[in-house]
DNA sequence: CGTTTCATTAATGCATACATTAATGTCGCC
DNA sequence: GGCGACATTAATGTATGCATTAATGAAACG
């Protein structure tokens, strides 16, 4: 039993609403693969799998179509988006056009090193992640999420960073999916270093460019795995 | 009376559904500024307006705060929302780290012709529209939009095409308001042209830096006007 | 035996009823 | 006369009923 249902209640004081409820826990299971990708489900599993009732249902899964996470089809249900490896090059070509923009507003804001203490966090976290002998992926994967939600956010433009997260949660499950595929992210973990301290060094263009890189780069692992695995959809 | 209530009838076949039409009427009137920004408007008011019930209604709100037009106040109906100056800043960072992508995603794909023909309508009517002794800004702002959706279309990345789509609407009023405060678009449609040229050149970078100076400009443009009238939101 | 049509059924789109909450106004008390 | 508690009302959040549509299966026909 959760004291606090939902964070809007701490906020505003109002009774959450069962709306909310019901789209963070679809919305929750279907990053965490419970409802996999390109399933078909029906309105009246979820209703009974959440303990809701259509109403706040239908208005989730409107939310959630809006931010790619499943498609509404007409009469039957809702289909869970599934990734073709064509979707994931329109992701990450938005993310290495909106990513680099925002550290570079972020930087034209000169944040001090308090601002970007979040940053600097998350990179010891991927560090620590891979300093045992046997590296915890998931730890990994945790900060590198932290480091670029928290970049988005940092950047100071609303509207920027919730589309940035928008793209990034549409491809969370395929992140996931590749991580034990790909080769320890150590390179990875040290191209954040570097744009941090680009940001804190005042070089837009550096930390701009840095960025584009990292982003490129992990865009073209991804698509390579995706081909030698033949992987159609995730 | 239309014929052909929605285009997804012609597509599937299928029944038009009343979301559908709600949600485009009620979309259609907020770009009219039949609701004007920052209007508090209740629920039922708009279900009489637009004749339906309020599922379909509650449902068109949910896409509509998706896409920034409107917000919902719990209990209190809707906000239709105001853009502050900060707003509009925000809506041109985003466009221009968008829009110049996609004129380079476009040129990658080596289009020939017959395929930008839509530009070069555009940018035709752009300069019909102001030829004439008096300047028909409503025909040259339709041209300018057209310039602009098709150019999301044409880039090949249908995430990029909706999200530029969805910050361009939000800046819908913004951009008819202003039209008769500035000065004649002559060099604004120019710029349009330039863009086609580097186009049809296969000159990604150069299409690039023509459609970022022109989206830099416009924005420029626009903040000047609206701290010139000192407007507050719109 | 395969095919087509119709009846049955299940699931959804829409409409509406019910419960909850916020706002308004009134009455009584100070 | 002003202030506060309570009743009343209005509006929304949620639940559910009804009508429509698509799918399934059976039966009749070729």
């Amino acid at each position: 039993m959760n004291l606090v249902a939902d964070t809007a209640e701490l906020k505003t004081g109002r009774a959450p609403r069962s709306t909310d409820s019901v789209y963070a826990r679809l919305k929750q299971r279907i990053l965490d693969n419970h409802y996999p990708p390109g399933a078909q489900v029906l309105e009246s599993e979820i209703v009974s799998d959440l303990n809701a009732s259509r109403t706040p249902v239908r208005e989730a899964f409107v939310r959630l179509q809006q931010e790619g996470l499943l498609e509404i089809v007409p009469r039957h249900g809702v289909r869970i988006s599934a990734l073709s490896p064509g979707d994931m090059r329109e992701i990450y070509e938005i993310l290495m056009s909106l990513e680099p923009t925002a550290v570079e507003l972020l930087v034209a804001r000169r944040p001090d090193r308090a601002e970007i203490a979040v940053l600097v966090e998350a990179c010891d976290a991927m560090e620590a992640a891979l300093a045992g002998s046997a590296p915890d992926l998931a730890a990994w994967a945790a900060a590198d999420e932290m480091f670029h939600i928290n970049l988005a956010r940092l950047c100071g433009n609303k509207r920027l960073a919730a589309m940035i997260m928008t793209v990034w949660d549409q491809a969370h499950r395929a992140r996931m999916f590749t991580l034990t595929l790909r080769p320890p992210p150590v390179q990875s973990t040290s191209e954040h270093r570097a744009v941090v301290d680009a940001i804190l060094a005042g070089d837009a263009e550096r930390a701009r460019d840095l960025y584009f890189a990292h982003r490129k780069r992990g865009g073209s692992e991804l698509t390579a795995i995706i081909e030698r695995h033949g992987i159609q959809r995730l």
